[in-house]
DNA sequence: TGGTCATATGAGTAATTGTTCATATGTTTA
DNA sequence: TAAACATATGAACAATTACTCATATGACCA
């Protein structure tokens, strides 16, 4: 029973369908699953991240290799791969001074290029 | 020739690999591509429009439905829906007072589900 | 025409975020 | 140990953003 309650504060308006309403909540996912969605998603939305994803696809490289393609400085590309890191994006290892980086996710790649085909749909 | 230069005023540490970085470079899409792709993964990075694009996925709704099903004003999602409208996700048909939304997009749902398969590879 | 309702939108605000700058940490080598 | 170098990190700042509030727009109906 609780937890099944629906709170009409909010909404100013007046509800038309209902049935769809219901219908549609009952199929829709878990909160904290849509939340943790978003959250991955917003790790995306950034083309610095996205720069080196879709970079460190190609070749695992270090801090300083990819603060060099992509003419940002080491800290801005360090605190960039903190979030990656988080997200568990990307994985490093060290090697002396070194840290290298390289992709933790196969499915990276596939969302990207599911995001170009909406992109390149273009109508 | 130009347009080939590669600046190094950004990076402050030396480069170690440059076989590897400009290997990458040459594989990397045009600078403006990922930028776009950024901006749509950015629309997807906000619990609110990931809420209105599942709920659209399983039924057309008009605002004040959607205002409804989530429990926020219908201001709110009427900002949130020009957003998603201007991404190309979504599009509206009239019916007298009330305008129906819609997904416009069928790859949406595949790109949440590969975004899906990386949370729930909880490791 | 005036009133009501659904939706859209502009301004304002609090919160979030990406970068910079300075500095800390950790590793190697002299 | 000290110097040099790669990387990490905290604070600060500017820019962006999601929501609220007030109001505008557009459609229907009496």
């Amino acid at each position: 029973m609780a937890g099944k309650n629906v709170s009409t504060d909010r909404c100013d308006c007046e509800v038309i369908h209902d049935d769809v309403v219901n219908s549609v909540r009952k199929k829709m996912p878990e909160e904290e699953t849509l939340y943790d969605l978003a959250e991955l998603f917003k790790v995306f939305g950034d083309s610095t991240r996205i720069r080196i994803l879709w970079a460190l696809d190609e070749a695992e490289m270090c801090v300083c290799d990819i603060a060099y393609l992509l003419n940002m400085t080491q800290s801005a590309i360090s605190h960039q791969l903190r979030v990656l890191k988080q997200a568990k994006l990307v994985r490093n290892r060290r090697e002396g001074k070194v840290v290298y980086y390289s992709l933790d996710d196969e499915h990276v790649k596939m969302i990207f290029d599911q995001g170009l085909v909406h992109i390149n749909e273009e109508r």
